[in-house]
DNA sequence: TGTATTTGTATCAGAAGACGTTACAAAAGT
DNA sequence: ACTTTTGTAACGTCTTCTGATACAAATACA
């Protein structure tokens, strides 16, 4: 849903204000849904929002200096799996598997970062946009 | 906990039955929820459980030729990320943003299975069991 | 043959999170 | 003033995960 948010604003170009009720009648949500997720992407600096009149949110940035892991730390936790905590210490296993398991929930959040890292806001829209267009889908 | 479990299994040695108790009190859990587990990873074809007395499960390979990539096919739906389904089909970005995420969603876990295909369910073992022993964890 | 053990699976209750909704204060344009 | 719009709190519902009990089927063994 972050992902077409921000798709929706590049759409609408860089210096345009974007209403949440029009971002929710795209994503087929409520616009606090939307709201919740333009807070977080906020927070990260991707979007800037405005109260009032003729208020709503538009891009912080051009959609060439956005790319899909800079949304990806916005809003998600930092953890591809979910780990079970509470192991057994009294079992050599379950007493040292817990850093090994975190070890590796670093490489892999590492590795999607990186893949997200090369997709930009920009060549998602263009992959949006060209699609039915042509054979396939293309993003890259 | 499904590596938790193979970790155990492994740590057992290849020809030697567990019982889902043993297993349960490593992990920190009930029974019932290991041997769900494990039902899923007999029907990967990675262990084989025995029912009745002296009953319990193996792995059904080596150590070796289990890989972590094994394990995730075995026990995820495929999908590293959850995707919004219902978007609005007269809106072009909500009409046709759900083929471009799902060819992302393809490309992501593809990443993370090639990542998670370089450890072996022995290397994993061996790092756990080298916790404590010098500085840092090693997994590769 | 009978008894004990163990898995496989159905079922249930509780916890936690996601989602959609209503409501309303604060901000901002006209 | 009045309207519009965001930000956020509060609430009910739905789904999923977890842990638990229960029991039939399978198996070993005396």
């Amino acid at each position: 849903i972050a992902v077409h948010i921000l798709t929706v604003l590049a759409k609408a170009g860089e210096g345009n204000n974007v209403k949440s009720d029009y971002i929710a009648a795209s994503v087929n949500t409520n616009p606090v849904v939307i709201r919740r997720l333009l807070g977080d992407l906020s927070e990260a600096k991707l979007v800037v929002s405005q109260t009032g009149a003729n208020g709503g949110t538009r891009l912080a940035k051009c959609p060439n200096s956005i790319n899909l892991a800079d949304v990806h730390k916005a809003i998600s936790c930092g953890n591809t799996f979910a780990l079970h905590r509470q192991t057994n210490d009294d079992c050599m296993i379950g007493k040292n598997i817990q850093c090994v398991l975190e070890k590796l929930q670093t490489e892999i959040s590492d590795v999607v970062e990186a893949k997200l890292a090369q997709f930009s806001l920009q060549s998602f829209l263009e992959a949006v946009e060209k699609v039915g267009c042509d054979k396939g889908v293309v993003l890259s």
